[in-house]
RNA sequence: GCCAGCUUAGCUCAGCGGUAGAGCAACGGUUUUGUAAACCGUGGGUCGUCGGUUCAAUCCCGACAGCUGGCUCCA
């Protein structure tokens, strides 16, 4: 497909528009980003060497390093790596300087035509009129190029880069528009921060909660039996999700919650309803249609035989009229009677009420259609959010001004049809538990109520040591109203006052993105950093003005009038299987004692009577305060025993001897940190329950 | 969904056009122990699935499935 030239490409613009860098802001480009912008030309310089009928697209810096884009009938692989990343060294070795010139529009558009470069002829055309076109040669490699560069390739070390992995990318990001193949690698100043940063990743990859997960037995997936996207959680992992249920409880009984139980399914009609469903048709299962009961079926057929025939008859009324009309319009015939000396004129003057007889046929023909659509069954839908159901919960009372606010909690499984590409261990499944509730109040309650919602999550976020949070505001774009945005521009501007006043009030750090919003209010989005400084989408809290209207949920207010109340929807622990993923990573696996699946482990050297009992004991009476303990009660060495209960990371191990026994002693030792001494047995217990109590960190 | 890579025992991985191997785990023994691994033995695999090429396929080719990485941080 390179180099066809015969067809104008007619390529798609971007998905949503993102704003253009400007001169300025790319003039700031600090010295890692130039240096890995300059390195990513040294790359495209390399490819075109070796395959010189490449087509480029662009080469930005990114945060991690750098990419380049290419159209290439060649498929890179891994395998390519070493032979580019030498032909790099030569160019940087070579010291060829980064030379800045400035072309017009028409030399750049020649210059690209002539070597057929259609995908930099784009993005020529992206450039707006009276910004400088600049172009960046090093060498032989000439690239259209807003700059900044670095002075000279020898300024990129010839240890200091790394191509990491080859990726498809449609160009602009459009799936409509051609794939092209990118490469990306990394840069820094010299080696040894190369090597820093691959120690880091590799930190990153041990503490992968695929594999941490699969190590200690927290959660599986079954692609065959039960699909992919399906998390199972093992007796292990299922801990972490009751101990995590057990926090929100507790923390949202605190704060005025009420607790409600929905099922994992609705009809159609509630979808409808809520807007869901032309919103958000394709992230939802497909649905299913339930067939009818023989009792039913044969009403329903004989409804229809009722309704079909109806409609027959009234269809060939109509008709009847139509050939009426037609008999009518015909010259009238006029007959003469000579021996009464009277004339009749055959003519029927009384037409039928057309207007009336359609409205009938449309009314039938909206029966029939109903009477159709009863025999089909019921469509039933997984749910995909757990809204409308408590949008009904709200409708199945009458409600007062003073039941609000309410609040309405519940742990619901919903089930998400995300594309198979997407799918990513515990972060992307297809059935995820929201840690849901939705607060309904009124304009009035909502400042109060939403502030409250923020200090729940830092609340959480204390409790896991996350310290370094941002919350994203999402807005609504005003020229896509009716299409991804319900079109209430008034109620849209309202909210996201409100909103926004809110979180100015409350000093939260936030930023604000357009377009981002949910189709039925503005959102907001908290991100989170782990221990290793990766960023993690965890919580989320969304404004609702549209969707209770949808439903006709209302309260009597004090004056005796019926009014729509806001509904706020949040999650601040996001789903369930997301935040333990992003746990498992944040703790590597280490999990405090309140969160650990097996809390406490007895481990006996030798096997001798009396030091079992001691053991068992102690089990018991840990149990019994509803402490995850286990015993190893085996004639294994200690060390061995040690080793088995650290690989498994058991949080406290309970060493008892002889000397133990005898002293009315346990000997502590905690995972990773070793021994603790021996103290006595009362003591030990005490604090034991004392850190779980207060979740200690 | 699309592009690329991967799929060998429960796990981590070797291997090769001539019907499979290690370590750990499991199981059965022996061992009686003080803070990260005592010893011996046993079992375990339609080499992801389905087709094709071949005298012969785990290996080569194709399709499918699953997993992994990526799908604008715009010249």
């Amino acid at each position: 497909m390179q180099n066809d030239e015969s067809s104008q490409p007619n390529f798609e613009n971007a998905k949503s528009e993102v704003q253009r860098k400007t001169l300025d802001q790319r003039a700031q480009m600090d010295d890692l980003m130039r240096l890995r912008h300059s390195c990513a030309h040294i790359m495209a310089t390399a490819v075109l060497r070796l395959w010189p009928d490449a087509l480029l697209d662009i080469g930005p810096p990114t945060e991690e390093g750098f990419y380049y884009d290419f159209d290439l009938s060649h498929r890179f692989s891994p395998d390519d790596f070493a032979k580019i990343e030498e032909t790099m060294r030569q160019v940087v070795k070579e010291n060829q300087v980064f030379e800045k010139s400035i072309k017009t529009r028409d030399e750049a558009r020649a210059f690209f035509e002539a070597k057929g470069q259609k995908f930099k002829l784009e993005r020529l055309g992206d450039i707006p009129e009276g910004e400088a076109i600049s172009f960046y040669q090093n060498g032989e490699f000439v690239d259209l190029c807003a700059g900044p560069h670095v002075m000279r390739t020898g300024n990129v070390k010839p240890g200091g880069f790394k191509l990491l992995k080859v990726a498809s990318a449609y160009f602009r990001g459009n799936e409509k528009n051609p794939q092209l193949q990118r490469l990306y690698g990394t840069a820094f100043k010299n080696k040894e921060e190369l090597e820093n940063w691959v120690k880091l990743q590799e930190e990153a990859k041990r503490r992968d909660h695929r594999k941490i997960g699969a190590e200690m037995g927290l959660f599986a997936f079954d692609a065959e039996y039960v699909g992919p996207g399906l998390a199972l959680w093992l007796p292990k992992g299922a801990v972490l999700v009751e101990e995590l249920e057990k926090l929100a409880k507790e923390t949202e009984f605190q704060a005025g919650y009420v607790r409600v139980k929905t099922p994992h399914l609705a009809k159609e009609k509630m979808y409808k309803t809520s807007g869901h469903l032309p919103y958000y048709a394709e992230s939802m299962f497909p649905a299913m249609e339930l067939p009818l009961e023989p009792e039913q079926k044969t009403k329903a057929e004989r409804d229809l035989a009722v309704a079909q025939a109806k409609y027959d008859k009234l269809e060939k009324q109509v008709k009847a009229t139509d050939e009426f009309k037609a008999e009518a319009e015909k010259p009238v015939r006029i007959q003469f009677d000579s021996q009464n000396q009277t004339a009749t004129i055959e003519r029927n003057l009384e037409f039928p009420i057309s207007e009336q007889l359609a409205a009938d046929l449309i009314e039938s023909e909206e029966l029939l259609a109903k009477a159709e659509n009863r025999l089909k069954g019921d469509r039933y839908y997984l749910k995909a959010m757990n809204c409308p159901h408590h949008h009904r919960i709200f409708a199945a009372e009458p409600r007062s001004y003073r039941d609000l606010p309410l609040r309405l909690a519940e742990y619901g499984t919903c089930y998400r049809y995300e594309q198979s590409g997407e799918l990513f261990g515990l972060m992307r499944v297809r059935a995820l538990n929201m840690n849901d509730a939705h607060i309904y109040c009124t304009a009035d309650q909502f400042a109060a109520e939403f502030n409250a919602v923020n200090e729940m999550y830092l609340k959480h976020f204390k409790v896991f040591g996350l310290d370094r949070y941002q919350m994203r505001f999402s807005t609504h774009d005003p020229a896509r109203l009716g299409d991804k945005f319900v079109n209430e521009p008034e109620l849209w501007k309202q909210t996201e006052d409100m909103v926004r006043r809110v979180l100015i009030e409350s000093g939260i750090n936030y930023v604000e993105v357009p377009n981002e919003a949910a189709f039925y209010g503005p959102k907001i989005d908290v991100q989170v950093w782990s221990t290793i400084g990766r960023e993690f989408t965890i919580a989320t809290n969304q404004v609702d003005f549209a969707v209770p209207a949808r439903f006709g949920l209302t309260y009597r207010d004090r004056d005796n009038t019926d009014k729509t109340p806001l509904c706020i929807h949040r999650a601040p622990l996001g789903t369930h299987e997301r935040f333990i993923g992003f746990l498992i990573e944040h703790y590597a696996g280490n999990f405090p004692l309140w969160l650990a699946p097996e809390q406490v482990r007895v481990l006996t050297i030798g096997d001798d009577q009396p030091i079992v009992d001691y053991a068992k004991s102690i089990v018991q009476e840990l149990r019994s305060q509803f402490v995850r303990i286990e015993a190893d009660l085996s004639t294994n060495p200690i060390k061995a025993k040690i080793a088995e209960a650290e690989k498994a990371k058991v949080h406290t191990m309970l060493v008892i001897g002889g000397r133990d026994l005898e002293a009315g002693n346990i000997s502590v030792r905690l995972h990773s940190k070793g021994p603790q001494g021996a103290k006595a047995k009362a003591e030990v217990v005490a604090d034991i329950l004392a850190a779980i109590k207060e979740r200690r960190a």
